[in-house]
DNA sequence: GCCGTTTTCGGCCCGACTGTTTTCAGTCG
């Protein structure tokens, strides 16, 4: 895949661009590296079948991004970008992680102090050389202080949403290998973790010789650490370390567990192997020297007296005492999510209109999604008022009368599409909660509405006790269907905003709000232990994608994956229900 | 540099907050 690498220059481009004071073209590159990070063909493929022009057709991306992107398939770098990097050899993207720290500032610690990168920028800062510069000070050194202790604690981890792809083409080229019986992803890519460390591939073959040299000749291999025949070590051209362990057949489902952890599960797991006089190990499940289990999972766990669990419950939280006393829930199964309750269209911020995001979550197999645009004191989207959403419901009533018709998508949408004629466009909207907790629509608007969501997009530095209070009267508002995105943060970018999340609980109870599992592979927020606390109290959750484009759709296994993290079980997830169920729910609070 | 609810050329990125200032530039959503 190269859209990852695409997506990183044009980041970049965006950058230099903005500290040039050009005007609009950053803009420009900054959408086009969020679609194509999320695009699932890669861009290398869609150049071989159609060229130019094929690019081209990738939304956001016009004539001259798509030969940037031939320029990199064809002599691997960009060469407006390498000019421009000889005017600023800055690591442009890696300061700019650093929150409170834009394109212009960054100029400016490059034009005063030669900042190049994170090390400089933190000697300089700790020397207390950035608040003397006119236009910055003491405040902002501070500010840049705390913004690199943030990056360090959230580390070298990777989202997992981007990295699955990548482990899935992994799995898939060792799969094909002749020889091969097993090839599978362990570690916390398999437990399905917000964050992704490193990539441990697993493979039993009769041929390791092969699978070696497979490995370390990828082409995402920048070096090679280690290469032996059971077990060998590389670093991917992304910055992760990836291992391959080569097994014997009759240990492949010890390994699996024991690679899978994570590491207080396994030690847990051990202690009770001891309890019964046997040992676990990577290689099996011994008593003495001979060998109980190891073949499977399945057995090791059943010898060690419990069920076998999913990987995404291995976090050494109560699944194996549940496991014992066989009380684990059927989790929520893959694929049980029937709508998408958070879709934005190009009436604000997103890249596709509203036939297209329709067209798209039909052919995704959806039964339904609702259409939540941006609200009117969200002025940098357009956010809509009153009105914008009463034209937008007269435009969502014309596309359900065509669905219903079988007239929906004409003839270029094909066979996929015009069958689907239970499927249904709901009219919502990601309403903006103010300051004060209330809500920027009137409630006469709302009431218009199929489903009401709402979410904090402004002043998210309030202190906890406010923001918590601030919430709560939101939750409060008798339309509110659904709190987005509860928590506000982003993965490795922003902290949460500060919130007593139990009492935002117990509000949504009291309310009958359900809490969105927004699974925008950025926020997972609500994440899994929120999930697990919202189940336990009663409280529903919503699985939504927040898509911006049609390619992001498909993130809602990411989503189920965190639900089930979180304990959830299908009845507790609202769009898992049928459309029609859903909605007499809704119904319900009016 | 991209895109087309009206426009293949002319709009897009607006408003609040912060930290620096004393009238405003930079950042963020």
């Amino acid at each position: 895949m190269i859209n990852q690498d695409i997506s990183h220059l044009f980041k970049q481009m965006a950058i230099f661009l903005e500290m040039m004071d050009v005007p609009f073209k950053p803009a420009a590159y900054e959408k086009a590296a969020g679609e194509i990070e999320a695009l699932d063909r890669d861009l290398r493929d869609i150049y071989q079948e159609g060229g130019l022009k094929a690019l081209n057709a990738v939304p956001t991306v016009g004539e001259s991004m798509a030969e940037k992107i031939e320029e990199f398939i064809k002599i691997g770098q960009i060469k407006e970008l390498e000019r421009l990097k000889k005017k600023f050899p800055v690591e442009v993207e890696e300061l700019y992680r650093v929150e409170g720290l834009g394109p212009k500032t960054i100029k400016l610690l490059w034009q005063k102090l030669r900042i190049k990168n994170l090390h400089d920028l933190e000697a300089a800062a700790k020397a207390g050389k950035i608040a003397v510069i006119p236009h910055l000070g003491e405040k902002t050194e501070q500010n840049i202080l705390r913004g690199l202790e943030f990056l360090r604690q959230t580390g070298n981890r990777k989202i997992l949403g981007y990295i699955l792809p990548l482990a899935r083409q992994i799995e898939e080229r060792f799969r094909k290998l002749p020889g091969v019986s097993h090839a599978v992803i362990a570690g916390s890519l398999r437990r399905r973790q917000e964050t992704i460390g490193d990539i441990d591939l697993l493979v039993t073959t009769t041929k390791p010789k092969m699978a070696q040299e497979t490995f370390v000749k990828m082409p995402e291999v920048i070096a090679v650490y280690a290469e032996g025949v059971g077990r060998s070590s590389v670093r991917l051209n992304n910055g992760m370390d990836a291992d391959i362990r080569i097994l014997p057949p009759e240990s492949f489902g010890a390994a699996l567990q024991y690679f899978t952890g994570d590491k207080q599960h396994n030690i847990e797991l051990r202690k009770i192997a001891i309890q019964k006089g046997f040992k676990l190990s990577e290689y099996g499940l011994f008593r003495g020297r001979r060998r109980l289990a190891g073949k499977t999972e399945e057995e090791i766990y059943k010898k060690l007296g419990m069920d076998w669990m999913p990987p995404e419950l291995r976090t050494a939280s109560g699944e194996i005492a549940a496991a014992i006393k066989h009380t684990l829930p059927t989790l929520l199964p893959y694929g049980a999510v029937r709508g998408d309750l958070q879709v934005q269209t190009n009436w604000t911020d997103g890249a596709a209109s509203l036939e297209k995001m329709t067209e798209a979550a039909m052919t995704a197999g959806l039964d339904y999604i609702a259409i939540t645009d941006h609200t009117k004191t969200l002025a940098m989207t357009g956010g809509l008022d009153e009105k914008g959403l009463a034209r937008q419901g007269k435009a969502i009533d014309k596309i359900n009368a065509q669905i219903a018709a079988g007239k929906f998508g004409g003839e270029k949408s094909g066979a996929k599409s015009a069958g689907r004629k239970n499927f249904r466009v709901l009219k919502s909207a990601e309403v903006n909660i103010l300051k004060d907790g209330s809500l920027d629509i009137q409630n006469s608007a709302l009431k218009k509405l199929d489903v009401v969501s709402a979410a904090v997009h402004t002043n998210f530095k309030m202190r906890r006790e406010e923001m918590t209070k601030r919430i709560i009267k939101a939750l409060q508002n008798p339309y509110l269907n659904i709190l987005f995105h509860p928590t506000g943060r982003l993965i490795n970018q922003r902290p949460p905003y500060e919130i007593d999340i139990d009492a935002v609980i117990v509000a949504a109870k009291k309310n009958n709000v359900a809490l969105e599992l927004d699974c925008f592979p950025d926020r997972t927020d609500l994440k899994d232990e929120h999930v697990r606390k919202a189940v336990d109290a009663g409280v529903k959750i919503v699985i939504d994608t927040d898509a911006h484009s049609p390619d992001h759709l498909r993130y809602i296994e990411l989503g189920e994956a965190t639900a089930r993290r979180g304990w959830a079980v299908e009845k507790d997830v609202l769009n898992a229900l049928p459309l029609p169920k859903l909605l007499a729910y809704f119904r319900k609070k009016r």
